[in-house]
DNA sequence: GGGCCTGTGCGCTTGTAATG
DNA sequence: CATTACAAGCGCACAGGCCC
């Protein structure tokens, strides 16, 4: 999955991504680009968010005197306002008041931390934070949690939140399928989802979760295999969530439940130090020869006529180029190499004759 | 002879479908 | 439920092509 940060990581700002079209939802850009696109992203939220905010800027107006309203026009505004509010539309929490639950937090590259938090420092919070209520008191974040960091750090006091109505389950498994959906969760982080679910709803099959969260059964095998590894291997892992994606993840499991569970364990650690790439470490555990990568290196040479050069050969696999001083050389260079070439290939057939019978 | 730009194949990935 | 085969997307390295 690592490959999957960077190629995400670079190609931000790209259009045309088909594996991950939908704009970061946590990273305002600019409130001038805000409404369509990241609208998209939280349809329902926005759109409450927006009649809150055509509310609250009609009121601010007639609070103002700037448009001459009557007093009955204020109150009924004002109503209409708290009603929105209550309905669960963004309402300012304070951030003390805010609480993580393990395991709902998405992964984020630092950068793209900071990025975001920069954008705070100078713009508005345009997606508010969806928190859930608490029975002792405060509230449980259920999605923004990077925003709720980033502020904090800026040291603001409150946050606007929307306030939404249901059960812990139900909101893990929102968070979960909203995360789900997220192209750059890492399989890691997905696993630790699913697994998440799978414990809270036992009897339900591969199949039936794949269904649900709308992906194939076989991926879900997949993910789940981070289960087989063993528990050294899953450490590493939970520290590094990017590192090994679901398909090196399942080979490992495999070949560690072939009793190389040790070399397993030491080739994820090796990627986590960045000394291998999944497909070594897969490699590495296999067989545990010293993985030789065996990069076809071009090999050149060249003739020297006295001096300067004759000609000169480059060679990469199976394609060769030979570059001459004039047109006139490589011409007659090319019969020449005609003639050769068709010796040389007249002994092939000879061989193949000879192999065959 | 070497530098620079461009096009493309490679190696990696995610994800699905078929099969065991 | 696991495994295997395969399709497709992506960036990067490097071959290919051109120019000075």
């Amino acid at each position: 999955m690592s490959i999957k940060d960077r190629l995400a990581a670079k190609a931000a700002g790209i259009g045309s991504n088909p594996r991950s079209p939908r704009p970061e939802p946590e990273i305002p850009s600019r409130p001038k680009t805000a409404p369509g696109q990241l609208m998209a992203s939280l349809p329902l939220l926005a759109e409450k968010e927006r009649e809150l905010e055509v509310l609250r800027t009609r009121l601010e107006e007639l609070e103002v005197g700037a448009a001459g309203g009557s007093s009955d026009e204020i109150a009924r505004l004002k109503k209409e306002l708290a009603d929105a509010q209550q309905s669960g539309a963004a309402i300012d929490i304070r951030l003390l008041d805010l609480h993580e639950v393990p395991g709902r937090r998405r992964h984020m590259p630092p950068e793209k931390y900071a990025e975001l938090r920069e954008n705070l420092r100078h713009n508005k919070l345009i997606h508010p934070i969806v928190v859930l209520p608490r029975s002792e008191g405060g509230f449980e974040i259920l999605s923004g949690h990077h925003r709720t960091d980033a502020l904090r750090e800026l040291g603001r006091e409150s946050v606007r939140c929307v306030v939404v109505d249901a059960t812990t389950e139900e909101a893990d498994e929102g968070a979960f399928f909203a995360n789900l959906m997220q192209s750059d969760l890492t399989d890691y982080e997905k696993y630790v989802g699913l697994k998440r679910f799978q414990q809270t709803h036992a009897n339900l099959k591969q199949a039936e979760i794949a269904g649900r969260i709308g992906i194939s059964q076989s991926y879900v095998s997949l993910l789940l295999s981070y289960d087989r590894l063993p528990n050294a291997a899953r450490a590493v892992l939970e520290a590094n969530v990017g590192i090994v994606g679901a398909t090196a993840a399942a080979e490992l499991a495999s070949l560690s439940e072939l009793g190389k569970s040790e070399r397993v364990v030491e080739a994820i650690l090796q990627v986590s130090v960045g000394k291998l790439d999944q497909a070594q470490a897969v490699r590495f555990a296999k067989d545990g020869d010293r993985t030789k990568v065996t990069k076809p290196l071009a090999t050149t040479f060249k003739v020297k006529a006295g001096k300067t050069t004759w000609c000169d050969v480059r060679r990469a696999k199976n394609v060769m180029r030979i570059e001459f001083q004039s047109e006139e050389v490589a011409q007659s260079v090319q019969d020449a190499i005609k003639r050769t070439l068709e010796g040389l290939a007249s002994a092939a057939r000879g061989e193949l004759r000879d192999e065959e019978s």
